[in-house]
DNA sequence: GTCGACCCATACATATGTGTCAGGGCTAGA
DNA sequence: TCTAGCCCTGACACATATGTATGGGTCGAC
């Protein structure tokens, strides 16, 4: 398919798509007359390159661990597995953060419902709990920041 | 405790703690002499800030988050909790890619062992059924590429 | 008091992602 | 043939993240 029923699809724009390309993330065969032609394989990869940017991946990664791009298993992708995880990790994380407040904050509704007005009081000492059971072991393995600038 | 401890633990640079700091995602007390004192709450901050941004968030949006910052539960971070659901939808279709890719070679592998020297046919259509039975549904919810310039 | 290690602020520099515009072909339909 | 809509390349522009240098203050040990 041609590049703007291919942007359109992947919900990103036609000047990513060709940077991509320019990046050395993909390659895309021509038309006689010059224009892209994205095929099934193209757009999984696009796809799939997409989502690693806006996971916070820069191309100079994405680029060195491009075996996780193509569609067979065959190359050696445990790198890009790694990285996924340590990318988990940080998700993770997050994630029990922000249940962790929801949670905090649904207790409060629903305390308000048992009428009671503002019960703070119970409210510190659920974040509080909360947060040492969840953060602490944050702290101690505070490393494994894997920004662009360190990557391969 | 100082800047450089705090670094240290945290796995980032102090230039990037006075960035986040710049740029208002938390602020940091200050020792009579200007040194930064960072309290075991601005460690869980930026600890949170750091991951955030590891995961592909940039400073606006996180700012437009804050509520996601703080340790106590008060704030309402349901956006928060939204945009990260997105960023896992990313994480959760690159992680399947991943390990049905790990899959393939993982047969292979097994394939070999069990002295069938190059079973190539048997692994395309491994990968195959597994490309199709994977991204099928995400060239079709190829929508919500969250980038930054999209950002609140 | 001097020296090394740390802190501060500011600014310059670089890489990257992304938008947008300019100039110019291709193609299909009125 | 003209026009609209799509495609192409290349370049400029801008924001952001991050490194690095510069110049100077503070503190603790010798």
């Amino acid at each position: 398919m041609h590049a703007k029923e291919a942007s359109e699809r992947l919900g990103i724009t036609q000047r990513m798509l060709r940077h991509y390309e320019k990046q050395g993330l993909m390659s895309v065969a021509r038309a006689p007359n010059g224009y892209r032609h994205y095929s099934a394989a193209d757009m999984r990869r696009a796809g799939r390159i997409r989502d690693f940017v806006a996971t916070g991946f820069s191309t100079r990664e994405i680029r060195a661990m491009s075996a996780c791009l193509s569609d067979d298993g065959s190359g050696p992708c445990e790198g890009g597995i790694a990285k996924m995880h340590e990318k988990l990790a940080h998700i993770e994380r997050l994630r029990a953060d922000l249940d962790a407040r929801r949670n905090a904050v649904l207790a409060r509704l629903a305390a308000m419902q048992d009428g009671l007005a503002y019960p703070e009081e119970s409210l510190q000492n659920l974040s509080l709990a909360a947060d040492q059971a969840g953060r602490t072991e944050l702290l101690q393995s505070g490393i494994g920041a894997a920004h662009h600038s360190s990557g391969a």
